[in-house]
This record gives structure tokens, C-alpha cells and sequence, in this order.
DNA sequence: TGCAAATGTTACCTACGGTAACAGGAGTCT
DNA sequence: AGACTCCTGTTACCGTAGGTAACATTTGCA
């Protein structure tokens, strides 16, 4: 297997340790989105055409190796969401923008968007592999970010930063949440998705009349 | 092999296998809400004083067991939800009613929260999602059934079924992470929580003002 | 009484995460 | 050279989990 195909880091330069550790994150990579969150460590050792030990002496166990595979998506996601969040456009731009980014993350690469927001749980009785190692993260860092964003740029008057943390982690979650419902149902098309949204931070549901005969009111 | 003997009895008493299943429920209620979702089999049968084997007849497996037990937690607190939603009052009132109970709900019983929000699903080769399918999560639930009730009471115009279904969902979610956020770091009081959200929903982020000396701007 | 169904058991299977214990190869120090 | 260490790799094994087969027992009812 020649696989050498590195992404950005120069190879020239790595430790044998760290291409290695490399070479197993990809191979993992590979079996993740082919398998499901599900995968297991021998068929992830199989794909790397070793065998489990020497996972578990890279990685030190499960968690580990799904963390380092997590992180490195995660990071790539967030960079790419800030690169929009922090444009020098209008306000409703940039939401639509970062808005976008997310779904089109999401639908170019639903495996990837799958395993870092569904793991597996697929040992319950596991020492130590819980959601909220791993899917907890990057939805909180991603709300951490969009909060300094709005408390860096949004005027909110007093209690600003406590209130651009909750609007931060609310943002998120609604972007997560419709976008795993349309990742599944696909009812609409991505950009009547982002307008929908928009439509609804900026109001469009305070505005809206009640409507004409009502049950019971 | 499946016949009506047991439906036939008085339907004002229940037949010794929906006891018997209630007991075991409760039972498992028990055990999951004391050792969290990662509650074995083994230690399921042991609370209800039986064996494996008689879980699997009931349940079928694992999934069918949890998701006739997240099934009866959701329906509770969709109720109480749902009171919340259909009260007769005004729009906002009727937005910081339901957002205050699902975060008095998830305050009261982090445990049941865990297990419904983190289930199980894991079942080995699964290959792939059957997410929404056996065991519709409590967000796709609240998610639809808060859509159902902004299409019948808020005038949205033309594609209206559609909107509201996003909105549905992305509320759904919104309340969801900043909930979630909340209760891991308590960083204000649940009626500012909700204050903030529902300003957040009525335009708050559309009205206020950019803010003065941002970066690069 | 007899018979079928439901309830219960023990014992076992497979698969997974995780861990010894051991075998070689490449440098390195004396 | 030889020994010493570090890294890579192996086979074999353990404990626990979900799930099932086969057998024993009670129950309900014609």
C-alpha cells in the first residue's frame, strides 16, 4: 500500500512516531467511513494492515484513537466556520454564510458529520467511551466560538457576554438540530434551509400574525 | 402463532404479560436511571429478580427495551410540553412557558435526560443509521410536534407547512444545546436562560446595534 | 386429566475492548 | 563485536457484553 498522501504537515519532517501515528489515524479514517461509528478496532487494525496492540500502544484505547480521528475534523470544520463567521460582511451575510458552511459540511460528508455527532456507544459496557467526549465537544466549541463572535460584535448592552453564550450555544444547537433533520429527510433544498433559518433569528416569528380561526382562541 | 387470546380479556385489566412487562420496565427504569445508559442486560434481569432470557423475550433486544422505556419518559414530558404549548395565552408567553418546562424538566431529572438524549442505539453490525426509525428520538418527536403547532397557529403565508417544520426543529434544537450548555455549567439562572433565549427568538440578534470599534470594520 | 402456552432456568455462543508475553530489527554506547 | 535499549510487530488470552438454544416448571383451560 502506498498510501502516502499526507495533508498538510511536510513528511520530511515528522518523526517515524508521527508518520506512523498518522498513516493509523487515516487507515482509521478509511474503516470509520466506510463501517459506521461502529467500527471496531480490528477491523481499523486490518485496514491499516497491523494488528490491535499496536493501536492501543499509539492511541491508548478507543477513546483515544475516536479523539484524535474527531479532532481532527473537528478543527478542520471550525476553521472553515470562522473563516465565514468573521467576514467583513453585513450580519444576516455572515449568518447565511456560516449557516451554509455548516450544511455543506454536513451533506458533502454526512459520514464524517455522522461519526462526530453519533458515535457509536457500540460497547456499553466500555470503560470510558461516552458521547459526551466527543459529540459535546466540538457542538460546544462551536457555541464558544459563535459567542465570542456576537459578544465581539453584536452590541448587546449589559450582561452582553452571558447572554452571547446562550445565544451562542442556542444558535448551534438549532443549526445542528435542523441540520440532522434535513441531512435525513432532505425536505427542502440547503439554501431554503439557510433562508428558513435566518428568517427565523431574525425574528420572522415575533412578526407573524396569529392565525385567522385558531383552535380555541 | 399470534393470537387474540390475550386481547380478548377485559380491557379494564390488564393480562399478566403487560404486568409482567410493566414490572420489568420499571425495573429497568431503576437500574438505568441508578447506573446510567450503560445499564447491562445482566443487571437489568437481576434487579427484576429474573433472567436474560426473559427480557429478550419481551423486549426482543436491548433496543427494544430502551425504546419501550424512553418511549414512556418522552410521552410524559411531551405532555407536559405540549400543555405548555396549547395554553391560551400570548405567543411569547406561550415560547417561555414550554422553554421553562423543558429546562425545569431536564433540572429535576438529569439522569432520565441522559438516558433519552444518549440512547443506546449501538447494536453491533449495525452498518449504518437506522436513526428515526426504531426509537424516533425525543428531539425528532418535540421537533415535529412543536411544527404541527406553529403551522396551525402562526401565520407563515405561502410554503408555511415547510417553514414551520424548520423552525420547528431548529427551536427544538436551540432550546435543546443551550439547555444542555446550561445544566452542565449552571452559568446563570434557568428564568434568565430562558429570557435570553426568547429574546433570541423575537429578533433580538436582528435589532441590536454592531458594536463600536470591532475588529476590522 | 391432558395439553399447550407462558415462565423460568442453566449453559453456551460470538464479538468486542483491552492486555500480557514474547520475537525481531535498528541504532548506540563501551 | 557484544550487550543494551527502543520501537514495531506478533499470538494468545481475559473479562464482559449482547444474544440464543435447550431444557424445566408453572399456569390456564378444554
Amino acid at each position: 500500500m502506498e498510501t502516502t498522501q499526507l495533508t498538510d504537515q511536510r513528511a520530511d519532517q515528522m518523526s517515524a512516531a508521527e508518520r506512523r501515528r498518522r498513516e493509523l489515524l487515516e487507515a482509521a479514517d478509511r474503516v470509520v467511513l466506510r463501517d459506521g461509528p461502529g467500527a471496531s478496532m480490528n477491523a481499523i487494525a486490518a485496514e491499516a494492515g497491523i494488528t490491535k496492540p499496536i493501536l492501543y500502544r499509539h492511541f491508548g484505547d478507543k477513546g483515544g484513537l475516536y479523539a484524535a480521528l474527531a479532532t481532527r475534523h473537528t478543527d478542520a470544520l471550525l476553521a472553515s466556520l470562522r473563516a465565514a463567521l468573521d467576514a467583513p460582511a453585513a450580519r444576516r451575510e455572515r449568518v447565511e454564510a456560516t449557516l451554509d458552511t455548516y450544511l455543506a459540511a454536513i451533506e458533502a460528508r454526512p459520514q464524517v458529520y455522522r461519526f462526530l455527532m453519533h458515535p457509536a456507544e457500540g460497547s456499553p459496557g466500555d470503560s470510558g467511551f461516552d458521547v459526551g467526549r466527543h459529540s459535546a465537544p466540538l457542538l460546544r466549541r462551536m457555541g464558544e466560538e459563535l459567542a465570542e463572535v456576537i459578544e465581539e460584535r453584536v452590541d448587546l448592552g449589559p450582561g452582553s457576554q452571558q447572554l452571547a453564550r446562550v445565544w451562542g450555544h442556542g444558535i448551534v444547537g438549532m443549526m445542528h438540530a435542523a441540520g440532522d433533520w434535513w441531512l435525513g429527510e432532505r425536505p427542502c433544498t440547503r439554501a431554503e434551509l439557510v433562508q428558513g433559518l435566518a428568517d427565523l433569528l431574525w425574528g420572522r416569528l415575533a412578526a407573524a400574525g396569529d392565525k385567522a380561526g385558531g383552535p380555541g382562541f
